[in-house]
DNA sequence: CAACAGGTGAACACTCATGTTCACAACGGT
DNA sequence: ACCGTTGTGAACATGAGTGTTCACCTGTTG
């Protein structure tokens, strides 16, 4: 009951930001005094919704095995199924200014950078930094999340769209005169 | 003077979006009643900062091309040299629900989802749908902006960066095997 | 049955953003 | 010198979100 509280927590707070307590603990269906004898404050809650995030993430990063060159693949296709949840993440304003959560957040940064910095030997652009690398695949994914919750993208259709748009790009091939 | 002081409103609002109206008049460097003068109400003045991106976007548009080739890479270095002021309109949470400012964006989208269209018979890829193309570069121009605020990429480098990844992907194409 | 933990609504005080009004100062135009 | 404009600070009322306490209900366990 606690976990649909945070999830419930999640997509409210994602709609809205500046969604009062009250919003949150009607939209889960339990009452505000409850809500506050679990999370004390407001920045407990939010802070507790983020870690959920984060537990999630590491919970999929684990099955991934970071030695495969398909690795990449991999992951994002297991990180675009977990959606908003992990969505807020990225997106909650102001979530960065808490260090203890940035910090966890580098730190779950490091092996994938380094996944991306070693696979930049095989099949990735050389020519591109590791970090911007990085955040394209966050972009693509964010970018899906979107879509997604707008309805223009069916969640089985993300997966392919994100990772053939993020590596491929959006250029028709057969047509590229470029150097 | 009016307008430096939407741009300090956009800057602020954009670090952060709870920003009180206090805040930004002392970023200014004018008195709380003043900005009452100006702006009656918050909502007024996001609406203001949020109208006067979306004339800057226009102010540039308007020098594009939309009949040549390369008119997409065209308008998007130079939105990507726009910076935070339109930032401000695909981030800030809440704004999608002025339906005024939404029925502008969407008005704005159109030629471009035109374009998008009309040159996914030539040099785009005609296996994603326009939408996914043109959100995949707004996307683009998101990380861009971000990395930049973040101090990690070079302006002058961005349209460069946004460009090449949205386009040719993170792929190597000389390693690619794939179908 | 008794005790206890967990959930609930009502009420309270507190803080803070907000919107408004008012009186005052600076400035330019007549 | 007069007046309208514009900006300013101070003060005030209001409303909303927040955090807290308390009395009450419910189910479980002993």
């Amino acid at each position: 009951m606690s976990v649909h509280l945070l999830q419930t927590a999640t997509s409210v707070l994602l709609k809205d930001p500046t969604a009062s307590l009250g919003d949150v603990a009607r939209a889960a269906g339990v009452g505000r005094t409850t809500l506050h004898k679990r999370f004390p404050t407001r920045t407990a809650l939010v802070r507790a919704v983020a870690s959920d995030a984060l537990d999630l993430i590491e919970s999929v990063a684990c099955h991934v095995d970071f030695d495969s060159d398909d690795a990449l693949e991999d992951l994002m296709t297991r990180l675009v199924a977990l959606g908003p949840r992990v969505e807020f993440l990225l997106r909650f304003p102001g979530l960065d200014r808490d260090e203890e959560l940035a910090a966890r957040i580098r730190e779950m940064d490091r092996p994938v950078l380094d996944l991306i910095t070693r696979l930049q030997g095989t099949k990735l652009r050389r020519d591109l930094p590791a970090w911007w690398i990085l955040h394209t695949l966050y972009a693509g994914l964010f970018n899906a999340w979107e879509a997604i919750s707008d309805g223009r993208l069916a969640p089985l259709d993300a997966p392919r769209f994100v990772l053939s748009t993020v590596f491929e790009g959006v250029s028709d091939v057969r047509a590229v005169d470029r150097t």
